[in-house]
DNA sequence: CTAGGTGCAAATAATTTGCAGAGGC
DNA sequence: GCCTCTGCAAATTATTTGCACCTAG
């Protein structure tokens, strides 16, 4: 299936006037997927059109590239590959040393590392490239078992809201264990709020992860395309629901606080990390809900401390409950 | 400071005659530090001199990547570059766009990263990149800060023992809390026993790590290049101490052989991540001494229950009150 | 009309190769 | 003497450029 075509008219003012060779190419282009060198384009050309010349291709390449249509990846052949960059998120590569195709992932953890060594050698990183060498599944088994990714954007949604629904139902799971476990009338009564607020946003997530499938039949199952290590440890630690027991609602909301903060941070965080696109959006939004929750959270308690005085404080370990990483 | 160089004699074996303009080139080559392309090594050559072909510096350092003297690598700037690889773990880079130097770093997270994508797309991987883009340091502020790193295997071997001896520090100080909180007399006595062989054992890794410094006294100041985010969080969990009030010697023996089986796994899987090194050696020793341990603790513990018979087991969490991650 | 697009052929740039002669064992 | 190394020049490969011509706005 061909990816969204991003409208050309559109794409002209960014240089240059209306040619039909430059549209003839990229169509032809943009028909395609996976990686394409200069000169298998110049070959899928000459099908149509037996009269094109290699350096308009090859300037017809630039101009994509400036253009934002296309992407100039380095594979070691010795030649330059290009790929789709029209909503397709920078990401990393699997390269078949047999086959000489290539697969794609996203991996916060590796933006993480990358951050993390930056500042450590006081480096201004622009752009990172991780490709992983090696024998595809196909080329290894001789089964045909790859199915290609289609459109990226949507897989970087998809594994977005993947991620933003499984924090939603561990945060939902928390707060009702905690409320079974909460003595006090008053603290139990604010964790069954804070799981009803849970479920509510949960459906909402739910009905966006829906309305994604039904632009892609077989996006769910597709292979995963981003991979994140802070959500499949999810962000509730264990071993902590013998503290809760003695928490009154000052308390409960406090810890509340904490796992909407600790939660708005990390997807603000690792929603930064990416290109613009939708999954990105998806982040971005999920860490302005939790803002949002957060503040309401924070201005309840300011009212309860208003009316009721300042309790003391919750015990240390409840605080620490949801790892904010 | 240039690194040890590999004894020539030796490598001659690996493939054809002695030469002396191949020893010439090789001799230069290994003198000159960063990444040299054919161009840089053949204008080196001409100093010396000028009566040397193109063709035979490019055949030879041909001849010094198959003998492992050189590793080629791609900067995506047309032309390849070749740097040291003896005795040099393969690293990732930082390149500067500005002056076009790079720098040198490992990251077992990336490391980990890897094998999981690779092992979710059914992909077998031989080999990884992972490149850097933008400015460094020097480039950006002017100072000349970034001090070169050195022999990079001397540096692997540093930062395995630093995490070796924070490792060791951690179990030290988990086993003498422990020993602090438990009431009964013989869990004491084995938390005691357990605290007393870390020290013991830190004591050997700190001279291990004091003989290292001698063989390159700017060692210690040099910039960090394993980076490592498993060890930084520290191996023991925080907030398991009240549990461990009631814990008897089975128990404490229990939560001992815990302990160093996760140490042991984790080393060896880190260890067996990376190339042949001293660093890897030094992962790889600590994995087997805590494997030595884990045994000896284990033939005490099935002792122990020969003795008294099976014990009521330890409550759930201080099993896991060392992350196995 | 005129800026920019296009084709062709020649230029570049890094690297490889064929071949004849040189040199180590 | 044999086998490999070496130099030189020519070949190769991917990409770029100069220049004359063409075409859309």
């Amino acid at each position: 299936m061909p990816p969204s075509l991003p409208d050309l008219t559109r794409l002209k003012p960014l240089g240059g006037k209306r040619s039909n060779k430059r549209e003839q190419i990229v169509n032809v282009f943009l028909r395609q997927e996976g990686h394409l060198s200069a000169d298998d384009l110049v070959d899928l050309i000459r099908r149509d059109d037996h009269r094109i010349s290699r350096a308009t291709v090859y300037r017809t390449l630039q101009w994509m590239v400036d253009a934002g249509i296309a992407r100039k990846v380095d594979f070691g052949e010795g030649r330059f590959r290009f790929e789709h960059s029209y909503r397709q998120p920078r990401h990393f590569h699997l390269i078949c040393k047999t086959c000489h195709r290539s697969f794609e992932f996203l991996s916060s953890d590796i933006e993480s590392v990358v951050e993390e060594v930056s500042a450590a050698r006081g480096f201004t990183a622009s752009q990172s490239v991780v490709q992983i060498y090696g024998t595809c599944e196909e080329c290894r088994t001789g089964r045909n078992s790859t199915a290609d990714l289609g459109h990226t954007d949507l897989l970087f949604a998809r594994d977005a809201l993947r991620i933003a629904i499984a924090t939603e139902r561990s945060g939902r799971e928390f707060y009702t264990r905690a409320a079974r476990l909460t003595r006090d009338v008053r603290g139990r009564k604010v964790f069954e709020d804070l799981a009803n607020e849970e479920v509510d946003h949960l459906s909402k997530l739910e009905s966006r992860y829906a309305e994604l499938l039904q632009r892609d039949p077989k996006l769910e199952s597709r292979p995963t395309f981003l991979f994140f290590k802070g959500a499949a440890n999810g962000l509730f630690a264990e071993g902590t629901e013998r503290l809760l027991k003695g928490v009154n609602d000052q308390q409960a909301l406090l810890i509340g606080i904490r796992c909407e903060r600790g939660s708005h941070q990390f997807f603000k965080k690792y929603g930064e990390r990416f290109e613009d696109s939708e999954g990105k959006q998806i982040f971005l939004e999920f860490a302005d809900e939790e803002r949002e929750h957060l503040d309401l959270l924070v201005r309840e308690y300011k009212a309860l401390v208003r009316r009721q005085g300042r309790a003391r404080r919750p015990k240390r370990a409840p605080v620490s409950a949801r790892a904010t990483r």
